[in-house]
DNA sequence: AAATGAATTACACATCCGTATAACAAGAAT
DNA sequence: ATTCTTGTTATACGGATGTGTAATTCATTT
């Protein structure tokens, strides 16, 4: 009879943890059919019987690992407006062209994210994750088109924010599923001229690439 | 012992197109994997043997399945330029409104064409079809551009072209996975401005909505 | 050092999956 | 009428899937 197989006692928060990783990661590259909850426990180094020790059942793990992939999206777009903010109109044109570049922009993360759309559809829960995010994003967009220096309505602020968070959208999903269809930094020029002409602001002018990558 | 179920001969044409439709209609409903070679079947009204006696495997049902939606959708927006044509200007502004509208904005329809993201990325035929689909989709979009009263290089032009893409896209990916989240025609108005921003022309003027429907 | 508690493993179960192959029957050909 | 072709059904198989439940072993408490 073979041994037992060893183990370590971890934090729950650890395990969890770990179990999401596992999840995303399967998603990421094989769709949500592979995503098994033996494959998430081999991933994460673990018997399948400890999934459901932590989640009351796989949809739970997916509705958990969704969250995470959005937060950390919506992270990702932010981190950008953190270093060299100088002013409102750079900050802008560096957030639109960040947002259409990796990580952010990516054929895995748009995977990931695409494997979600139906469940979003379908699953209540899901979908207040969705809702929350994309308003989120949103929202930061709209703050920094209400920081420009011109004047604006509300309304106007919020028509704005739909149309440039749209264009970033459809640039973000094109660039990232069919990259080879464009020059390197096509997209990049693209979304700061659009989010420009919608604006009305010189959006590549003010642009200022991250001087720490070549 | 039971009477074998009675059946009707079909032509092979009729009967694939079943197939791809039950197969479609599923993936709609429950995602990709909801599409079983069982369920496809009893939906199309045959029993699962029959599936491989018109497709080498589940995966060709799959792909044919993806090459009929996605040549759907570019009919749907090619659609509105059929009828009601009189400038080029509004022939754009129509087309734009239509490709941000139902049946091409739909909450299936998103449903449906992201649940074949991730095989896009992964199988290289998934991908020719996307790329052939998407191409002919710019393209239309690109030639309507070029008829519009005003100048333009071939490079100006195929900026515009992929920059109106993207606007669509986006708008058409938010307006049907969150249609809550909008008033009835915003997404419809926003992307009249928008791509007539990018393009400096008053498409929300030109704009000539089907009046066959109240 | 012994006992307690719970994290983790191990195993079983019913169901579903895609595929392969053989038996049948419907409709055309003869 | 009878035969022939093949579209269609029927059935089987190995493997995978999510989920329950019992047995263990680690780490903490006593």
């Amino acid at each position: 009879m073979q041994p037992r197989r060893p183990y370590r006692r971890e934090s729950e928060e650890r395990r969890r943890e770990d179990l999401i990783a596992a999840a995303l990661d399967l998603v990421a590259e094989g769709g949500l059919h592979a995503a098994t909850v033996r494959a998430i426990a081999d991933r994460a180094g673990v018997t399948p019987g400890l999934i459901r020790h932590y989640f009351t059942s796989k949809e739970e793990l997916t509705r958990v690992a969704y969250q995470r992939l959005m937060e950390q999206m919506t992270r990702d777009s932010a981190a950008v407006l953190l270093d060299g903010a100088n002013n409102p109109t750079a900050q802008l044109a560096n957030f639109t062209a960040a947002s259409v570049s990796p990580p952010v922009a990516d054929s895995v993360a748009v995977g990931l994210w695409a494997a979600f759309v139906h469940d979003v559809r379908r699953d209540a829960a899901m979908r207040e994750i969705h809702t929350a995010n994309y308003l989120a994003f949103r929202d930061m967009l709209q703050r920094l088109i209400a920081a420009l220096p011109r004047s604006s309505s509300d309304a106007q602020l919020r028509r704005d924010a739909i149309a440039c968070n749209g264009v970033i959208d459809g640039l973000w999903l094109e660039g990232s599923i069919l990259p080879e269809a464009f020059a390197p930094g096509e997209i990049i020029s693209i979304a700061l001229t659009s989010v420009g002409a919608i604006l009305n602001v010189d959006l590549v002018a003010a642009y200022q690439p991250d001087r720490t990558q070549p």
